[in-house]
DNA sequence: GCTTAATCGGACCAAATTGTTCCGATTAAT
DNA sequence: ATTAATCGGAACAATTTGGTCCGATTAAGC
């Protein structure tokens, strides 16, 4: 029930190329420096995330990385799912017939988990993880019931 | 973002303790011949969420297992958190401080995330778990507006 | 058109958490 | 009091994960 270590340096790697909105192409040493963490885990990261289509990379001098789509449009599901592979529970329901018992009483529900536990993670998108408001803010309008959301500038609207 | 194993089985030795509703005590073997996981692995499983308060265990000869609530009022959250811990993505909120940066810009959203995690699991209930419906069933109703719910003995209402 | 320099992409190696197994302590019935 | 069956905790092995390195590719500069 925890994100892996890279999938959590994921989102913090994504969250600082949104900073470079102006377009500005940002290499990964860039990022690793702003993010603190190391090098070659960075390049390892943008890797899957070019890969995913996320990020647009441009090789040779000069190049860089840059956002595939709007940050508005990249949620916390696509970045997980870049790195972690599909959003499963279990890993019952890919290949991996489980051993034990073929006609399982639960296994037919974990598609309806997986499904809330995706929808969770595709409600935030990477302008609200860049928001420079606390999440306690956030977390108080939607309790309250306000209409809660961003622009891409990451402004409370 | 997958369960890690042992809540996966500790799930299904719930479900399957869940069935002998009765009240007739079930021991750790029992269980095990039942789900078809291995004896000292169902032993482990019991062990930690007896003392998370799910089962109550009744040592000596003839005792057993029984469940220490309703099934209606332990939900999957409860059962994952028995066996992991806290549901939380990330590490850097119980202690260990990231080293990399301290004014993270992502961190304080973590709660809202975790939140939105946990409710989604609150909201499986083991009734619903043990329930004879496949989730296909469940899911259309959902998505179909049509109130959803089960009672205590696995009955679509 | 060639050289140069800086980038990404993939493969190898080490570490840590997880999963399994075993044995001992405890308890109720006989 | 004895017996038998249970749960609880500790030690060991394995798979996944995380980190590091080097090579292939590409665009700019001359």
């Amino acid at each position: 029930m925890r994100l892996s270590n890279l999938a959590d340096y994921a989102v913090v790697t994504m969250s600082a190329a949104a900073r470079h909105c102006g377009g500005a192409r940002s290499s990964a040493a860039e990022l690793a420096a702003e993010t603190g963490l190391p090098v070659p885990t960075v390049q390892k990261l943008v890797s899957k995330l070019s890969a995913a289509g996320l990020l647009r990379s441009t090789r040779g001098a000069g190049g860089g990385l840059q956002l595939a789509r709007p940050a508005a449009a990249i949620t916390l599901a696509d970045i997980v799912e870049a790195v972690e592979g599909p959003i499963a529970l279990t890993a019952c329901l890919e290949g991996h017939d489980c051993i034990h018992d073929h006609d399982c009483r639960v296994r037919p529900h974990w598609p309806v988990v997986n499904a809330a536990l995706r929808g969770a993670l595709a409600g935030i998108s990477l302008t609200r993880l860049s928001s420079p408001f606390a999440s306690s803010e956030v977390e108080r309008r939607i309790s309250a019931g306000v209409s809660t959301s961003l622009d891409t500038n990451g402004v409370l609207v």
